[in-house]
DNA sequence: GTGGTCTAGACCACC
DNA sequence: GTGGTCTAGACCACG
């Protein structure tokens, strides 16, 4: 598992793990059927509580990234590649659009951000 | 005062206070030397505590976008219109920031994600 | 609140919990705008641990009934007429559809199986 | 043995097994003296523990659905049309009363939920 | 005061 | 062994 965490950060351990496994199933680092290591596992590996990995994983669950099957494991879902897709456009989707008001409170329409971001991170 | 109130965003009150009188210094809605109503009178318009407003002045007033003179009240900084445009500039790149690491876990380059801005949100 | 909950049944207390609170919520027992009581203040009383009551919240908040503001508390969703019967058939609708296949298996189908709950609980 | 197990629905392996193989007795699918296969052909077929199937067996058992021969395996009890009927209302009835409650919380009596029955699922 | 997050440790059902 | 649930207790941000 490629997980890093911040505590600096202010964001959620949780949501970092849910983010960044979420970001390697859409992408096809983890492929569809690949068994995730057991949540204790892990939580040893990070050094931190069951629950908080519990929760990004109830998460990954949620949005149907995952499979988790009590007693055996967590398993990545077979999903088609377009599905993929989408689920990953709605991902960058949905965290754009938390901002975009404020984007658009100061004069940023969606042609002036886009030139922009390219302006502020190639 | 031209402030919208989420409860159900999640983000924190003094925080969207700050963030759109931010912006309606950057874009000039608020020119400088304008006097902010006081605490007490936005606090009872928008309906929450003086605390919260307070925190959100305190934010703005670190940023140099208000000043405080005790006894008289606030008001917008006089800033010159190529700082003024500065700030509005870092104001958005900060927010951005926050989210690129996320964007391009999920593979989107700066190139894509511009592209992906102008498709969704024109 | 009226909630009771049961040791015994071996359904999950916080799903208990959800259940009732929604009923009453779609029933109108319960109106919009409403402040529930404090998490802490219902653990004391039914002698349970916050956290379980916060999980059959965070399930009432992703259905959309109850908006939590954090550092104000939990209110009823202020939802029209409508949209309460719609919710109320889906909770219904969705707790069937897990047995419906059982039904079907042992032979009954939508009518008969109408027939015969009309004879069971009448 | 026709058997389907549902990884992602959350209900435990061996009630999936039980629940089919009881279905498929009291509708005679399976009649009376049947010899069921082996516990570990069905686990090898369905690639699950024998435990699993052990499990749904004794439920079967306990309910007189099967008898378990030792040495010589397991048949379909030899049971009269009447008494399977009853079981067959039975099973429907049990799963059918774990969930009155919460419709009857809902406002659904037996008549109205009968109703809606027809309407969602015929 | 409120809810949001995290911890450590426990017991259970399932496989 | 696995995940599912629950507990008690802690610290933080928000209002």
């Amino acid at each position: 598992m490629d997980i890093i965490i911040s505590n600096s950060s202010g964001q959620p351990i949780y949501e970092q793990i849910y983010e960044q496994i979420a970001a390697q199933i859409v992408t096809k680092k983890l492929s569809g059927g690949t068994a995730l290591p057991s949540i204790r596992t892990i939580a040893a590996e990070l050094e931190i509580s069951v629950i908080t990995i519990k929760k990004a994983w109830e998460e990954l669950e949620r949005v149907g990234l995952i499979n988790t099957m009590a007693g055996k494991g967590c398993f990545v879902a077979q999903i088609d590649d377009g599905h993929l897709e989408q689920i990953r456009c709605e991902l960058a989707k949905k965290k754009l659009s938390e901002n975009m008001s404020f984007y658009r409170s100061l004069g940023y329409g969606a042609k002036e951000l886009a030139e922009k971001i390219e302006e502020w991170f190639t």
